[in-house]
DNA sequence: CGCGAGATTGATTCTACTCAACACTAGTGG
DNA sequence: CCACTAGTGTTGAGTAGAATCAATCTCGCG
């Protein structure tokens, strides 16, 4: 039940780099030689296609790891959402710590858990459950990302006030679909009271169960 | 330009498992206790909707690891697609080798650019396109999974022998695509005279360029 | 030979995309 | 203070691509 707490990158020579909102980290095709970790804000990574669609493929959180690659270049583009402060350290370090592979590890499969629940997303959601399970996703302390509390309105499980810090076209680019199409889901969603948005990127969810039981998920 | 040989994790008490085709190795919701990796065959991960919808979130070669999961519980369920052999390390043993771990880093980062690059297929590829992905996808040494060796028909670059081992339900849900389309799609393919096919899981490649040039990526 | 699972093909529907107009907001400068 | 502008978001009309529904085919096998 209890939300795994992401281990953080200690000391060991981690410098740490201040970012301003949509800052680049690094390019898709730059070279991959140290390990991140963010420690506050949020980046998102991305992959271009040559024709210029985008697919952001992950929303990092404080404690997530990033620019690790496969091959001798990063496979995405690393751009800040808001400002962030991001910890770097060398490949080196890592490879000799026992604790440092451990943490990353951990890190790594929850990442990788998180993209297993995208790519069903992606290739099986409707343009409302994704909508629905975006906004899911954002909300803090969800039972590990899972689902719901459960279709048990005790009292507290309604409302909450959700900081989005992407613009609709960053949103389409991780829902896989376009701007156009989530302005009508989140007008739709607001038709029917689920949510109210205070400002375009400030939205608050009237009611966290009825939201969840659009996500497709139930 | 050289593919990263994976490693592959020796000894260490670790236990081999010999399973038929369509086996299942683990369901969604067992207990995540031990560490696999594939040592010979093909595995699909994949996971299912409540309705029934289900997609496939990676497809498993010799060498890959798989059934970590962040929480408990295993994210995924695990098939073979073919006979396969599994080897299973427990976690404690994998936790206090810096060698296992360092191994293991590697397989997760390669296995997380897939999932980045199957994100980019199922979010913004075009039926023909995730189609023809997947086929390249096949495709014994191409470039690292990257590319195709360029728009050089040498000589050699053309004709290649695929062996499926998947059903059009296991590519549909591989592709986030319906069985009738991946029908249609492969047809088409194979009226344009980009492949032959053998049997339905038996597929040559006639021009592997210029399939590369249908998946999107150039 | 007949059966059944998987695959193909056709006709139709529908969801999300495209194209286009318009609205809202914040920032700028007269 | 108020036009003006640029960037972002919303809404509408029409379309295209993949899904759905349904019929037929293929092939392996008892």
């Amino acid at each position: 039940m209890a939300v795994a707490t992401q281990p953080t990158f200690e000391a060991f020579g981690a410098k740490l780099t201040k970012f301003g909102a949509h800052d680049v980290v690094y390019y898709e095709g730059d070279e991959a030689k140290r390990l991140y970790q963010l420690a506050s804000g949020t980046i998102m990574l991305f992959k271009l296609l040559p024709d210029g669609r985008r697919q952001v493929v992950e929303i990092l959180r404080p404690g997530d790891i990033f620019g690790l690659s496969a091959g001798e270049e990063q496979d995405c583009t690393a751009e800040t959402l808001t400002e962030a402060t991001v910890r770097e350290v060398d490949l080196k370090q890592v490879e000799a710590s026992v604790d440092l592979q451990r943490q990353l590890t951990k890190c790594l499969t929850n990442q990788m858990n998180i993209l297993h629940e995208h790519a069903v997303l992606l290739g099986r959601k409707s343009a409302v459950e994704r909508v629905a399970s975006f906004l899911m996703y954002l909300v803090p302390n969800r039972g590990g990302g899972v689902g719901c509390v459960g279709p048990d309105p005790s009292k507290s499980d309604d409302g909450c006030d959700l900081q989005l810090h992407m613009t609709r076209q960053e949103i389409a680019d991780y829902l896989g679909l376009t701007i156009e199409t989530v302005s009508r889901v989140v007008s739709d969603l607001k038709r029917r009271g689920v949510i109210r948005i205070d400002r375009s990127d400030k939205i608050h969810l009237n009611r966290i169960c009825g939201l969840c039981q659009m996500t497709g998920i139930h």
